[in-house]
RNA sequence: GCGCCUGUAGCUCAGUCGGAUAGAGCACCCGCCUUCUAAGCGGGUUGUCGCAGGUUCGAUUCCUGCCAGGCGCGCCA
């Protein structure tokens, strides 16, 4: 089933393809026609400036070139008026009884309203946070946790084949430094200079002696081992206790170890020979990725035969592509932004489309404000506040819906004294209140009887402004799902379910919905009612993109 | 020095794949609960869209330069 915008999508380009067949336009039509909504209501539903687009190449004045398309359009279906304004702007306004045949859409899709197929067959390896499973989870982590979670969903229901992955960083020196922390401080040593401090790593540490008493006698070689793999072990699994908690889950969690175990490094640097853009030099083998817009070569194997960090990178993209996906999407923190032409150098020196295969995005950073003051220090980290502490403060759905809220590349500020607030001033509220506000409205509804059955929706009662103002912004729901996907920017769902709930909210105010004490119900009742029940299903959909709970009551 | 990001109302920030009079919340002032959740609604006040050029019928949006702030430039991980 097309939507509205659709139909008059193809209807613009139908006048379109008329005109230039009678010979009155010339010009090509472009693939998508631009239909926006007025700010102005007086403006009509929809806006154009196509007729700007094309005056020039079909050599007319604009105005004509509205007014030619105007003509065709006039007697179209659905549309009750085509004006034409400005430069040559043209305002369609459409028929209202049309319009509301939304709600039965809606109605039946439930859930899949709002789902696209702009981005279907398309196989895309979503990665974020990949910590260092050393420590707990901070504030940068806490928004990849937030946002790459969401655009996971976003991108599901644009159509996409998503599977969500995050990679351990599970090799290198700072495991054993890790694991030679956690020994420190089972055994009563002092800490290892540029070792991890922090109360989590005492505690770890008697985790680690509970689980297995006989490790502190152990051999000081075997001893050191064995406190970094259960220490790994147990901070891993803490990681992903509190992912879950808040409510991020991911399909595959990725082992650096295991790229190196199955030979995934060899593999990946014959790929990449045969491309031939590896090179020796030095005593080390080396990437040209120079070739391809990076300011420097990078190391691959080391003079002393080691691999770099740079190698299980290569090596995991190329894995990653060989697992079939299309297109990898990296969620990076400002810090490692220099990474982004590297990593698109390995992709052009593998052989792809840095621009089509890979998508880095990267994350400006998070301060966090209370009583007026940033807040630096965490309790159990030591250093830099955690995912867990932020969720105590305030709350999963408030957590992540602020962390949402804003285009990652901007660095926000929280402010936990507002986000502790439950008021308009915390947005997440204000769209979780409207969503349970339409939630009672529906309550006493069932009490007084009133049919919500759609057998008994007639939608020549939504007239009032207010009714065809929601409607609008509920037509508006599949297309900035499928923009927040192309985009990769799911803030943008967080703002339009804003911009609905205070469309609601005026509707509420403005149209009645019940029957007043002993008024009998009408037909304008029941429409009002599955308006209501149709706004309530956008907004969940809209907040479970989001990963944020819709309540019943608050 | 080179690179990435940011600069929009008093504050926190949207908007920008070029479009009509640049938006929201907060703050400040004034209204609205004798029937649906006032965690709400309505009205008033608030701008050299960092600066300077360029492209265009049209630039806050694209390009160039400059200014300011944040971050990064290892045979570290």
């Amino acid at each position: 089933m097309s939507t509205q915008i659709e139909q008059l999508e193809a209807a613009i380009k139908a006048a379109l393809e008329q005109a230039i067949n009678a010979g009155s336009l010339s010009g090509q039509i472009p693939a998508t026609i631009k239909l926006e909504r007025p700010k102005d209501r007086d403006h009509g539903d929809y806006a154009t400036s196509i007729a700007l687009q094309l005056a020039k190449p079909a050599g007319k004045n604009p105005r004509d070139v509205a007014q030619i398309i105007c003509d065709l359009l006039a007697g179209t279906d659905g549309i009750s008026k085509v004006d034409i304004a400005g430069p040559g702007f043209i305002n369609i306004t459409l028929n209202r009884a049309n319009q509301a045949e939304l709600v039965t859409t809606i109605l039946k899709a439930t859930k899949d309203y709002g789902k696209g197929s702009a981005l279907a067959g398309v196989r895309i390896n979503l990665e974020f946070i990949s910590a260092n499973p050393t420590g707990p989870l901070h504030l940068g982590h806490t928004r990849w946790a937030a946002v790459g979670d969401s655009l996971g969903r976003v991108l599901s229901a644009a159509g996409a084949d998503v599977k969500r992955e995050f990679y351990i960083n599970d090799r290198g020196n700072q495991m054993d430094l890790f694991g030679a922390s956690v020994e420190a401080a089972a055994l009563g040593n002092p800490i290892p200079e540029d070792g991890y401090k922090g109360a989590y790593i005492a505690d770890l540490a008697k985790e680690v002696v509970a689980s297995n008493a006989s490790i502190t006698s152990l051999p000081d070689g075997e001893r050191h081992a064995a406190f970094r793999e259960a220490a790994y072990a147990l901070q891993l699994k803490d990681q992903q206790r509190v992912l879950d908690t808040f409510g991020t889950h991911f399909d595959v969690w990725f082992s650096e170890r295991s790229l190196h175990d199955q030979g995934a490094v060899e593999h990946g640097l014959e790929k990449l020979r045969k491309q031939s853009h590896v090179f020796e030099e030095e005593g080390a083998i080396w990437l040209r990725t120079t070739d391809f817009g990076d300011d420097k070569d990078r190391v691959l194997t080391k003079s002393d035969g080691s691999l770099t960090y740079f190698s299980s990178d290569t090596a995991y993209y190329i894995n990653k592509r060989e697992r079939g996906f299309d297109i990898c999407i990296y969620m990076l923190g400002a810090d490692h932004h220099g990474y982004v032409n590297r990593l698109k150098a390995i992709a052009a020196c593998a052989g792809d489309d840095p621009e089509y295969n890979i998508h880095v995005l990267i994350g400006q950073l998070v301060k966090i404000m209370e009583g007026g003051e940033e807040v630096k220090l965490s309790k159990r980290a030591g250093t830099i506040i955690t995912l867990e502490e932020l969720v105590e403060k305030v709350g999963v759905d408030a957590a992540r819906y602020t962390l949402i809220r804003y285009p990652v590349d901007t660095p926000m500020v929280m402010d936990i004294d507002i986000l502790k607030r439950n008021t308009n001033e915390n947005p997440v509220y204000y769209v979780q209140y409207a969503h349970a506000r339409i939630a009672a409205v529906l309550r006493n509804a069932a009490e007084l009887n009133i049919s919500v059955d759609l057998g008994a929706f007639d939608s020549s009662q939504l007239v009032h402004d207010r009714e065809n103002e929601l409607l609008g912004a509920l037509a508006e729901f599949p297309r900035v799902v499928q923009s927040a996907a192309e985009l990769r920017q799911p803030h943008r769902v967080a703002r339009y379910l804003e911009e609905l709930a205070g469309t609601y909210h005026g509707f509420y105010a403005d149209c009645r919905v019940l029957p007043m004490g002993e008024e009998n119900p009408s037909p304008l009742h029941t429409a009002r009612l599955l308006l209501c029940a149709s706004t309530k299903q956008v907004i969940q959909n809209g907040l479970d993109l989001l990963g944020v709970s819709a309540p019943e009551r608050m």
